[in-house]
DNA sequence: CAGCCCACTGTACGCACGTATAGCCAACTG
DNA sequence: CAGTTGGCTATACGTGCGTACAGTGGGCTG
Protein backbone atom coordinates (compact mmCIF):
# COMPACT_ATOMS: atom_id res chain seq x y z
CA UNK A 1 0.00 0.00 0.00
CA UNK A 2 1.56 3.31 -0.59
CA UNK A 3 0.89 6.09 1.85
CA UNK A 4 -0.18 9.28 0.81
CA UNK A 5 0.36 11.41 3.90
CA UNK A 6 2.55 9.34 6.67
CA UNK A 7 6.16 9.47 5.68
CA UNK A 8 9.66 8.87 7.36
CA UNK A 9 11.75 11.27 7.75
CA UNK A 10 14.19 12.18 4.88
CA UNK A 11 17.25 11.13 6.39
CA UNK A 12 15.76 7.69 7.20
CA UNK A 13 15.01 6.90 3.26
CA UNK A 14 16.59 4.45 1.57
CA UNK A 15 18.98 6.45 -0.87
CA UNK A 16 17.02 4.62 -3.70
CA UNK A 17 14.02 6.10 -2.26
CA UNK A 18 15.20 9.46 -1.78
CA UNK A 19 16.50 9.45 -5.10
CA UNK A 20 13.14 8.55 -6.63
CA UNK A 21 11.41 10.73 -4.63
CA UNK A 22 13.78 13.70 -5.56
CA UNK A 23 12.96 12.41 -8.82
CA UNK A 24 9.14 12.53 -8.57
CA UNK A 25 9.77 16.32 -7.33
CA UNK A 26 11.88 17.43 -10.38
CA UNK A 27 9.76 15.56 -12.60
CA UNK A 28 6.85 16.61 -11.44
CA UNK A 29 8.63 20.61 -11.57
CA UNK A 30 10.77 20.54 -14.59
CA UNK A 31 9.21 17.79 -16.79
CA UNK A 32 11.09 14.99 -17.61
CA UNK A 33 13.43 16.33 -20.05
CA UNK A 34 13.94 19.22 -18.24
CA UNK A 35 15.11 17.82 -15.17
CA UNK A 36 18.62 16.74 -15.01
CA UNK A 37 20.06 13.66 -13.49
CA UNK A 38 22.64 15.55 -11.52
CA UNK A 39 20.25 17.93 -10.03
CA UNK A 40 17.68 14.64 -8.97
CA UNK A 41 21.25 13.61 -7.02
CA UNK A 42 21.81 16.87 -5.14
CA UNK A 43 18.61 17.18 -4.09
CA UNK A 44 18.65 13.33 -2.61
CA UNK A 45 21.70 13.82 -1.36
CA UNK A 46 24.11 11.19 -3.80
CA UNK A 47 26.11 11.32 -6.28
CA UNK A 48 24.49 11.02 -9.62
CA UNK A 49 26.36 7.71 -10.24
CA UNK A 50 24.19 6.25 -7.61
CA UNK A 51 21.83 6.75 -9.75
CA UNK A 52 22.37 4.80 -12.94
CA UNK A 53 23.65 2.24 -10.56
CA UNK A 54 19.80 2.10 -9.02
CA UNK A 55 18.10 3.14 -12.50
CA UNK A 56 20.06 2.11 -14.94
CA UNK A 57 19.49 5.20 -16.84
CA UNK A 58 17.48 8.10 -16.95
CA UNK A 59 14.60 6.16 -18.59
CA UNK A 60 14.41 3.94 -16.04
CA UNK A 61 13.70 6.47 -13.25
CA UNK A 62 11.08 7.22 -15.00
CA UNK A 63 9.76 3.93 -15.74
CA UNK A 64 10.21 3.77 -11.96
CA UNK A 65 8.31 6.56 -10.84
CA UNK A 66 5.83 6.28 -13.76
CA UNK A 67 4.31 3.24 -12.07
CA UNK A 68 4.44 4.91 -8.89
CA UNK A 69 2.63 6.99 -9.71
CA UNK A 70 0.40 5.07 -11.45
CA UNK A 71 -0.07 2.55 -8.84
CA UNK A 72 -0.57 5.30 -6.56
CA UNK A 73 -3.69 7.00 -8.99
CA UNK A 74 -5.17 3.26 -8.98
CA UNK A 75 -5.40 2.58 -5.42
CA UNK A 76 -6.69 5.56 -5.21
CA UNK A 77 -9.21 5.14 -7.64
CA UNK A 78 -9.83 1.87 -6.34
CA UNK A 79 -11.28 2.84 -2.92
CA UNK A 80 -13.07 5.90 -4.36
CA UNK A 81 -15.30 3.41 -6.38
CA UNK A 82 -15.15 0.90 -3.51
CA UNK A 83 -17.00 4.06 -1.38
CA UNK A 84 -19.93 3.88 -3.90
CA UNK A 85 -21.72 7.40 -4.12
CA UNK A 86 -20.51 9.20 -1.07
CA UNK A 87 -22.07 12.35 -2.34
CA UNK A 88 -23.18 14.04 -5.42
CA UNK A 89 -19.55 15.65 -6.14
CA UNK A 90 -16.75 13.20 -7.92
CA UNK A 91 -14.25 14.27 -5.64
CA UNK A 92 -14.23 15.28 -1.95
CA UNK A 93 -12.01 18.27 -0.82
CA UNK A 94 -9.54 15.38 1.53
CA UNK A 95 -9.80 13.41 -1.75
CA UNK A 96 -8.16 16.53 -3.75
CA UNK A 97 -5.77 17.04 -1.34
CA UNK A 98 -4.60 13.83 -1.30
CA UNK A 99 -3.76 13.76 -4.76
CA UNK A 100 -1.93 16.91 -4.67
CA UNK A 101 1.25 16.00 -4.43
CA UNK A 102 1.07 13.68 -7.85
CA UNK A 103 -1.04 16.70 -9.60
CA UNK A 104 2.26 17.93 -11.47
CA UNK A 105 3.54 15.07 -12.00
CA UNK A 106 0.81 14.03 -13.98
CA UNK A 107 0.55 16.67 -16.12
CA UNK A 108 4.15 16.83 -16.59
CA UNK A 109 3.52 13.11 -17.86
CA UNK A 110 0.69 13.51 -20.11
CA UNK A 111 2.20 16.46 -21.58
CA UNK A 112 5.53 14.67 -22.54
CA UNK A 113 4.12 11.51 -23.98
CA UNK A 114 5.98 8.57 -21.76
CA UNK A 115 4.77 4.82 -21.65
CA UNK A 116 2.26 5.29 -18.88
CA UNK A 117 0.88 8.73 -20.20
CA UNK A 118 -1.87 6.82 -21.93
CA UNK A 119 -2.68 4.30 -18.28
CA UNK A 120 -3.08 7.47 -16.33
CA UNK A 121 -5.17 9.49 -18.67
CA UNK A 122 -8.00 6.65 -19.22
CA UNK A 123 -7.72 5.95 -15.65
CA UNK A 124 -8.65 9.40 -14.96
CA UNK A 125 -11.53 9.13 -18.21
CA UNK A 126 -12.21 6.04 -15.64
CA UNK A 127 -12.88 7.79 -12.61
CA UNK A 128 -14.72 10.50 -14.41
CA UNK A 129 -16.82 8.34 -16.54
CA UNK A 130 -18.07 6.21 -13.45
CA UNK A 131 -19.20 8.99 -11.97
CA UNK A 132 -21.15 10.69 -15.30
CA UNK A 133 -23.32 7.76 -14.94
CA UNK A 134 -24.84 9.03 -11.75
CA UNK A 135 -25.10 12.03 -13.53
CA UNK A 136 -26.52 11.45 -16.28
CA UNK A 137 -29.35 9.28 -14.34
CA UNK A 138 -30.70 12.91 -13.15
CA UNK A 139 -31.18 14.59 -16.74
CA UNK A 140 -34.00 14.25 -18.82
CA UNK A 141 -32.90 14.25 -22.31
CA UNK A 142 -30.31 12.10 -23.86
CA UNK A 143 -26.68 13.25 -24.18
CA UNK A 144 -25.35 14.81 -27.00
CA UNK A 145 -22.40 12.55 -27.34
CA UNK A 146 -21.59 9.55 -25.56
CA UNK A 147 -20.20 9.22 -21.82
CA UNK A 148 -16.59 8.29 -22.80
CA UNK A 149 -16.14 11.63 -24.78
CA UNK A 150 -17.42 13.59 -22.17
CA UNK A 151 -15.60 11.90 -19.53
CA UNK A 152 -12.36 12.40 -21.86
CA UNK A 153 -12.97 15.89 -22.07
CA UNK A 154 -13.70 16.71 -18.81
CA UNK A 155 -10.41 15.06 -18.04
CA UNK A 156 -8.55 17.17 -20.13
CA UNK A 157 -10.49 20.07 -18.32
CA UNK A 158 -9.88 19.10 -15.54
CA UNK A 159 -6.24 19.02 -15.81
CA UNK A 160 -5.85 22.08 -17.35
CA UNK A 161 -6.27 23.75 -13.95
CA UNK A 162 -3.56 21.86 -12.30
CA UNK A 163 -1.47 22.58 -15.50
CA UNK A 164 -2.01 25.77 -15.51
CA UNK A 165 -2.34 26.57 -12.09
CA UNK A 166 0.25 29.17 -12.02
CA UNK A 167 -1.96 31.76 -13.99
CA UNK A 168 -4.93 30.83 -12.23
CA UNK A 169 -3.22 31.61 -8.87
CA UNK A 170 -2.41 34.75 -10.50
CA UNK A 171 -5.66 36.52 -11.80
CA UNK A 172 -7.54 35.14 -8.90
CA UNK A 173 -5.24 36.89 -6.51
CA UNK A 174 -4.91 33.77 -4.47
CA UNK A 175 -2.52 30.45 -4.85
CA UNK A 176 -4.92 27.78 -5.33
CA UNK A 177 -2.86 25.01 -3.78
CA UNK A 178 -3.15 27.04 -0.47
CA UNK A 179 -6.08 26.31 1.58
CA UNK A 180 -8.25 29.13 0.93
CA UNK A 181 -7.22 28.87 -2.66
CA UNK A 182 -8.62 24.96 -3.48
CA UNK A 183 -11.34 26.42 -1.21
CA UNK A 184 -12.22 29.15 -3.88
CA UNK A 185 -11.36 26.66 -6.52
CA UNK A 186 -13.90 24.20 -5.19
CA UNK A 187 -17.14 26.51 -5.04
CA UNK A 188 -16.30 27.92 -8.18
CA UNK A 189 -16.51 24.47 -9.92
CA UNK A 190 -19.54 23.92 -7.94
CA UNK A 191 -20.71 27.33 -9.03
CA UNK A 192 -19.67 26.04 -12.84
CA UNK A 193 -20.79 22.55 -12.62
CA UNK A 194 -25.08 23.42 -11.03
CA UNK A 195 -25.77 25.88 -13.50
CA UNK A 196 -26.06 25.99 -17.33
CA UNK A 197 -23.77 28.16 -19.19
CA UNK A 198 -25.33 27.85 -22.40
CA UNK A 199 -29.38 27.33 -22.65
CA UNK A 200 -30.69 24.16 -23.28
CA UNK A 201 -32.57 25.82 -26.32
CA UNK A 202 -29.50 27.08 -27.75
CA UNK A 203 -27.88 24.10 -27.75
CA UNK A 204 -30.41 22.32 -29.36
CA UNK A 205 -30.45 24.62 -32.07
CA UNK A 206 -26.44 24.82 -32.09
CA UNK A 207 -26.56 21.25 -32.85
CA UNK A 208 -29.39 21.73 -35.43
CA UNK A 209 -27.20 24.10 -37.16
CA UNK A 210 -23.69 21.82 -36.84
CA UNK A 211 -25.30 19.17 -38.42
CA UNK A 212 -26.77 21.61 -41.31
CA UNK A 213 -22.99 23.40 -42.07
CA UNK A 214 -20.91 20.22 -41.50
CA UNK A 215 -21.73 17.30 -42.29
CA UNK A 216 -19.20 14.97 -43.02
CA UNK A 217 -15.68 16.20 -43.04
CA UNK A 218 -14.14 17.51 -45.96
CA UNK A 219 -10.88 20.28 -45.79
CA UNK A 220 -7.79 17.78 -45.67
CA UNK A 221 -5.80 18.87 -42.46
CA UNK A 222 -2.51 20.39 -43.60
CA UNK A 223 -0.02 22.06 -41.83
CA UNK A 224 -2.14 24.86 -39.90
CA UNK A 225 0.98 26.46 -38.24
CA UNK A 226 3.05 27.77 -41.73
CA UNK A 227 -0.16 30.17 -42.36
CA UNK A 228 1.25 34.00 -41.34
CA UNK A 229 1.59 36.91 -43.53
CA UNK A 230 4.82 38.10 -44.57
CA UNK A 231 6.73 40.98 -42.95
CA UNK B 1 -3.14 43.50 -39.82
CA UNK B 2 -2.47 39.68 -39.17
CA UNK B 3 -3.89 37.62 -41.63
CA UNK B 4 -5.40 34.50 -39.73
CA UNK B 5 -5.51 32.36 -44.13
CA UNK B 6 -3.71 33.30 -46.68
CA UNK B 7 -0.62 33.69 -46.72
CA UNK B 8 2.02 33.61 -49.49
CA UNK B 9 3.89 30.37 -50.79
CA UNK B 10 7.05 29.42 -48.52
CA UNK B 11 9.56 30.18 -51.23
CA UNK B 12 8.43 33.67 -51.62
CA UNK B 13 8.64 34.43 -48.03
CA UNK B 14 11.57 36.49 -46.67
CA UNK B 15 14.03 34.52 -44.65
CA UNK B 16 13.58 36.22 -41.57
CA UNK B 17 9.54 35.39 -41.63
CA UNK B 18 10.18 32.22 -42.53
CA UNK B 19 12.70 31.68 -39.81
CA UNK B 20 9.73 33.20 -37.77
CA UNK B 21 7.33 30.58 -38.87
CA UNK B 22 9.38 27.78 -38.60
CA UNK B 23 9.90 28.59 -34.91
CA UNK B 24 6.45 29.07 -34.28
CA UNK B 25 5.86 25.85 -35.51
CA UNK B 26 8.48 24.34 -33.33
CA UNK B 27 7.56 26.28 -30.16
CA UNK B 28 4.26 24.65 -30.90
CA UNK B 29 5.46 20.88 -30.94
CA UNK B 30 8.28 20.94 -29.22
CA UNK B 31 8.16 23.77 -26.86
CA UNK B 32 10.91 26.99 -26.31
CA UNK B 33 13.54 24.41 -24.69
CA UNK B 34 12.85 21.34 -26.65
CA UNK B 35 13.26 22.83 -29.97
CA UNK B 36 16.52 23.55 -31.04
CA UNK B 37 17.83 26.51 -33.29
CA UNK B 38 19.13 24.13 -35.74
CA UNK B 39 16.33 21.95 -36.31
CA UNK B 40 14.11 25.46 -36.94
CA UNK B 41 17.15 27.06 -39.33
CA UNK B 42 16.59 23.10 -41.24
CA UNK B 43 13.13 23.89 -41.72
CA UNK B 44 13.17 27.72 -42.71
CA UNK B 45 15.73 26.47 -45.08
CA UNK B 46 18.63 28.12 -43.53
CA UNK B 47 21.88 27.80 -41.71
CA UNK B 48 22.23 28.49 -38.22
CA UNK B 49 23.95 31.50 -38.10
CA UNK B 50 21.34 33.38 -39.99
CA UNK B 51 18.73 32.72 -36.74
CA UNK B 52 21.09 34.61 -34.69
CA UNK B 53 22.05 37.17 -36.84
CA UNK B 54 18.21 38.25 -37.22
CA UNK B 55 16.95 37.95 -33.85
CA UNK B 56 20.32 38.09 -31.58
CA UNK B 57 19.58 34.73 -29.72
CA UNK B 58 17.09 31.66 -29.18
CA UNK B 59 15.33 34.17 -26.37
CA UNK B 60 15.32 36.84 -28.83
CA UNK B 61 13.60 34.95 -31.22
CA UNK B 62 10.92 33.63 -28.81
CA UNK B 63 10.57 37.27 -27.79
CA UNK B 64 9.16 37.66 -31.35
CA UNK B 65 7.67 34.78 -31.60
CA UNK B 66 6.04 35.78 -28.69
CA UNK B 67 4.66 39.34 -29.07
CA UNK B 68 3.20 37.87 -33.15
CA UNK B 69 0.56 35.73 -31.44
CA UNK B 70 0.08 38.03 -28.57
CA UNK B 71 -1.24 40.40 -31.18
CA UNK B 72 -2.69 38.10 -33.43
CA UNK B 73 -4.74 36.98 -30.08
CA UNK B 74 -5.55 40.45 -29.39
CA UNK B 75 -6.82 41.32 -32.55
CA UNK B 76 -8.96 38.26 -32.67
CA UNK B 77 -10.21 39.40 -29.21
CA UNK B 78 -11.02 42.79 -30.24
CA UNK B 79 -12.83 41.28 -33.47
CA UNK B 80 -14.72 38.82 -31.39
CA UNK B 81 -15.81 42.13 -28.63
CA UNK B 82 -16.81 44.35 -31.72
CA UNK B 83 -19.09 41.71 -33.20
CA UNK B 84 -21.64 42.23 -29.96
CA UNK B 85 -23.26 39.16 -28.78
CA UNK B 86 -23.50 37.10 -31.91
CA UNK B 87 -25.10 34.18 -30.06
CA UNK B 88 -25.23 31.97 -26.89
CA UNK B 89 -21.72 30.35 -27.99
CA UNK B 90 -18.47 31.80 -26.68
CA UNK B 91 -16.88 31.18 -29.96
CA UNK B 92 -18.19 29.88 -33.85
CA UNK B 93 -16.60 27.23 -35.15
CA UNK B 94 -15.15 29.36 -37.44
CA UNK B 95 -13.65 31.42 -34.65
CA UNK B 96 -12.05 28.18 -33.23
CA UNK B 97 -10.43 27.00 -36.14
CA UNK B 98 -9.56 30.44 -36.77
CA UNK B 99 -7.13 30.12 -33.35
CA UNK B 100 -6.20 26.27 -33.94
CA UNK B 101 -3.43 27.09 -35.74
CA UNK B 102 -1.96 29.26 -32.36
CA UNK B 103 -3.36 26.86 -30.05
CA UNK B 104 -0.31 24.41 -29.33
CA UNK B 105 1.77 27.22 -29.59
CA UNK B 106 -0.03 29.28 -26.48
CA UNK B 107 -0.20 26.24 -24.65
CA UNK B 108 3.36 25.51 -24.60
CA UNK B 109 4.22 29.08 -24.19
CA UNK B 110 1.99 29.13 -21.08
CA UNK B 111 3.36 25.80 -19.76
CA UNK B 112 7.15 27.04 -20.24
CA UNK B 113 7.19 30.48 -18.16
CA UNK B 114 7.85 33.30 -20.49
CA UNK B 115 7.48 36.63 -19.94
CA UNK B 116 4.55 37.06 -22.23
CA UNK B 117 2.71 34.03 -20.66
CA UNK B 118 0.98 36.44 -17.96
CA UNK B 119 -0.87 38.63 -20.84
CA UNK B 120 -1.54 35.60 -23.01
CA UNK B 121 -3.42 34.74 -20.25
CA UNK B 122 -4.83 37.03 -19.12
CA UNK B 123 -6.65 38.19 -22.83
CA UNK B 124 -7.61 34.83 -22.73
CA UNK B 125 -9.72 35.47 -19.07
CA UNK B 126 -10.83 38.81 -20.59
CA UNK B 127 -12.48 36.70 -23.57
CA UNK B 128 -14.39 34.71 -21.26
CA UNK B 129 -15.00 37.21 -19.11
CA UNK B 130 -17.21 39.27 -21.09
CA UNK B 131 -18.77 35.91 -22.67
CA UNK B 132 -19.63 34.90 -18.51
CA UNK B 133 -21.52 38.59 -17.94
CA UNK B 134 -24.02 38.00 -20.96
CA UNK B 135 -24.06 34.06 -19.14
CA UNK B 136 -24.92 35.46 -15.62
CA UNK B 137 -27.49 37.64 -16.94
CA UNK B 138 -30.10 35.02 -17.80
CA UNK B 139 -29.68 33.11 -13.60
CA UNK B 140 -31.39 33.67 -10.74
CA UNK B 141 -29.41 32.89 -8.10
CA UNK B 142 -26.31 35.44 -7.25
CA UNK B 143 -22.94 33.12 -8.47
CA UNK B 144 -21.11 31.71 -5.65
CA UNK B 145 -17.71 33.42 -6.74
CA UNK B 146 -16.37 36.18 -8.26
CA UNK B 147 -16.79 36.18 -12.39
CA UNK B 148 -13.32 37.10 -12.83
CA UNK B 149 -12.09 33.13 -10.89
CA UNK B 150 -14.69 31.32 -13.24
CA UNK B 151 -12.86 32.67 -15.95
CA UNK B 152 -9.45 32.25 -15.28
CA UNK B 153 -10.92 28.53 -14.42
CA UNK B 154 -12.68 27.82 -17.43
CA UNK B 155 -9.32 29.35 -19.62
CA UNK B 156 -7.44 26.82 -17.74
CA UNK B 157 -10.06 24.13 -18.70
CA UNK B 158 -10.16 24.89 -22.06
CA UNK B 159 -6.58 25.57 -22.64
CA UNK B 160 -6.51 21.38 -21.27
CA UNK B 161 -8.59 20.32 -23.71
CA UNK B 162 -5.96 21.43 -26.09
CA UNK B 163 -2.74 20.49 -24.07
CA UNK B 164 -4.45 17.12 -23.60
CA UNK B 165 -5.65 16.78 -26.94
CA UNK B 166 -3.25 13.68 -28.32
CA UNK B 167 -5.13 11.59 -25.31
CA UNK B 168 -8.51 13.18 -25.89
CA UNK B 169 -8.04 12.06 -29.56
CA UNK B 170 -6.99 8.55 -28.44
CA UNK B 171 -10.08 7.92 -25.78
CA UNK B 172 -12.85 9.22 -28.40
CA UNK B 173 -11.56 7.73 -30.94
CA UNK B 174 -10.74 10.78 -33.63
CA UNK B 175 -8.49 13.27 -33.92
CA UNK B 176 -10.45 16.39 -32.39
CA UNK B 177 -8.24 18.28 -34.81
CA UNK B 178 -9.98 16.67 -37.58
CA UNK B 179 -13.34 18.14 -38.62
CA UNK B 180 -15.02 15.25 -37.47
CA UNK B 181 -13.39 15.02 -33.86
CA UNK B 182 -13.55 19.41 -33.35
CA UNK B 183 -17.45 18.91 -34.20
CA UNK B 184 -17.74 15.51 -31.15
CA UNK B 185 -16.09 18.06 -29.29
CA UNK B 186 -18.23 21.01 -29.72
CA UNK B 187 -21.06 19.04 -29.04
CA UNK B 188 -19.80 17.46 -25.95
CA UNK B 189 -19.22 21.30 -25.19
CA UNK B 190 -22.47 22.62 -25.63
CA UNK B 191 -23.96 19.05 -24.05
CA UNK B 192 -21.53 20.09 -20.88
CA UNK B 193 -22.42 23.44 -20.17
CA UNK B 194 -25.71 23.09 -21.05
CA UNK B 195 -26.75 20.66 -18.33
CA UNK B 196 -25.98 20.85 -14.51
CA UNK B 197 -23.67 18.13 -13.78
CA UNK B 198 -24.33 18.67 -10.18
CA UNK B 199 -27.62 19.59 -8.96
CA UNK B 200 -28.23 23.36 -7.32
CA UNK B 201 -29.32 22.04 -4.27
CA UNK B 202 -26.15 19.83 -3.88
CA UNK B 203 -24.19 22.58 -4.74
CA UNK B 204 -25.57 24.59 -2.06
CA UNK B 205 -24.78 22.34 0.89
CA UNK B 206 -22.02 21.48 -0.19
CA UNK B 207 -20.90 25.33 -0.10
CA UNK B 208 -22.12 24.91 3.10
CA UNK B 209 -20.68 22.54 4.51
CA UNK B 210 -17.39 23.82 3.22
CA UNK B 211 -17.97 27.24 4.84
CA UNK B 212 -18.25 24.83 8.16
CA UNK B 213 -15.50 22.78 7.66
CA UNK B 214 -12.24 25.23 6.74
CA UNK B 215 -13.60 28.83 7.35
CA UNK B 216 -10.05 30.01 7.25
CA UNK B 217 -6.59 29.20 5.93
CA UNK B 218 -4.90 27.24 8.64
CA UNK B 219 -1.97 24.79 7.65
CA UNK B 220 0.95 25.75 6.19
CA UNK B 221 1.60 25.09 2.50
CA UNK B 222 4.89 23.17 2.94
CA UNK B 223 6.50 20.93 0.61
CA UNK B 224 4.15 18.29 -0.29
CA UNK B 225 5.81 16.49 -3.16
CA UNK B 226 8.47 14.43 -0.59
CA UNK B 227 5.25 12.30 1.11
CA UNK B 228 5.82 8.46 0.01
CA UNK B 229 6.81 5.74 1.84
CA UNK B 230 9.68 3.81 2.29
CA UNK B 231 10.93 0.66 -0.20
C1' DC C 1 34.12 51.67 -61.33
C1' DA C 2 35.25 51.89 -56.10
C1' DG C 3 33.40 51.47 -51.74
C1' DC C 4 30.17 49.85 -48.62
C1' DC C 5 26.38 47.57 -46.53
C1' DC C 6 24.00 43.51 -45.29
C1' DA C 7 21.94 39.04 -45.76
C1' DC C 8 24.00 34.79 -45.26
C1' DT C 9 27.29 30.75 -44.51
C1' DG C 10 30.75 27.62 -42.22
C1' DT C 11 33.35 26.55 -38.55
C1' DA C 12 34.60 26.47 -34.00
C1' DC C 13 34.24 27.28 -28.88
C1' DG C 14 32.40 26.38 -24.32
C1' DC C 15 29.08 24.24 -21.66
C1' DA C 16 25.79 20.95 -19.67
C1' DC C 17 23.96 16.84 -20.31
C1' DG C 18 23.51 11.37 -20.11
C1' DT C 19 26.43 7.81 -19.80
C1' DA C 20 30.42 4.80 -18.83
C1' DT C 21 33.92 2.92 -15.76
C1' DA C 22 37.33 2.21 -12.27
C1' DG C 23 37.80 2.12 -7.58
C1' DC C 24 36.71 2.73 -2.39
C1' DC C 25 34.72 0.99 1.86
C1' DA C 26 31.57 -1.20 5.06
C1' DA C 27 29.05 -5.45 5.86
C1' DC C 28 28.36 -10.05 5.41
C1' DT C 29 30.16 -15.01 4.79
C1' DG C 30 33.08 -19.04 5.07
C1' DC D 1 40.79 -13.58 9.45
C1' DA D 2 40.44 -13.78 4.16
C1' DG D 3 37.21 -13.18 0.46
C1' DT D 4 33.27 -11.45 -1.68
C1' DT D 5 29.34 -8.62 -2.38
C1' DG D 6 27.05 -4.28 -3.15
C1' DG D 7 26.13 0.57 -2.12
C1' DC D 8 28.51 4.54 -3.37
C1' DT D 9 31.90 8.13 -5.29
C1' DA D 10 34.98 10.44 -8.59
C1' DT D 11 36.39 11.13 -12.98
C1' DA D 12 36.18 11.04 -17.73
C1' DC D 13 34.03 10.48 -22.43
C1' DG D 14 30.91 11.63 -26.31
C1' DT D 15 27.17 14.44 -27.86
C1' DG D 16 24.21 18.18 -28.87
C1' DC D 17 23.24 22.52 -27.65
C1' DG D 18 23.46 28.01 -27.88
C1' DT D 19 26.60 31.07 -29.16
C1' DA D 20 30.47 33.54 -31.34
C1' DC D 21 33.02 35.09 -35.27
C1' DA D 22 35.48 35.46 -39.53
C1' DG D 23 34.39 35.40 -44.11
C1' DT D 24 31.66 35.76 -48.71
C1' DG D 25 28.90 37.46 -52.32
C1' DG D 26 25.40 40.36 -54.38
C1' DG D 27 23.31 44.82 -54.72
C1' DC D 28 23.22 49.59 -53.80
C1' DT D 29 25.43 54.36 -53.56
C1' DG D 30 28.95 57.87 -54.61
Amino acid sequence: MISFGGRPAAKDLTARARIRDAALKHFAESGFSGATIREIAKTAGVSPGLVRHHFGSKEGLRRVCDTYVLEALHQFNDRVLQEEAPGDSPLTADDKRALDPFQRYLVSTLIEESEVAAPLFDEMVKMIDRWLVKADESRADPPMVDRTTRAALMVAQTMGIAAFHKHVSRVIGMDVLSDEGDQKVALAMLDIYSHNLISPEYAASAREGMAQTAPASETSNDDTMERHSDD
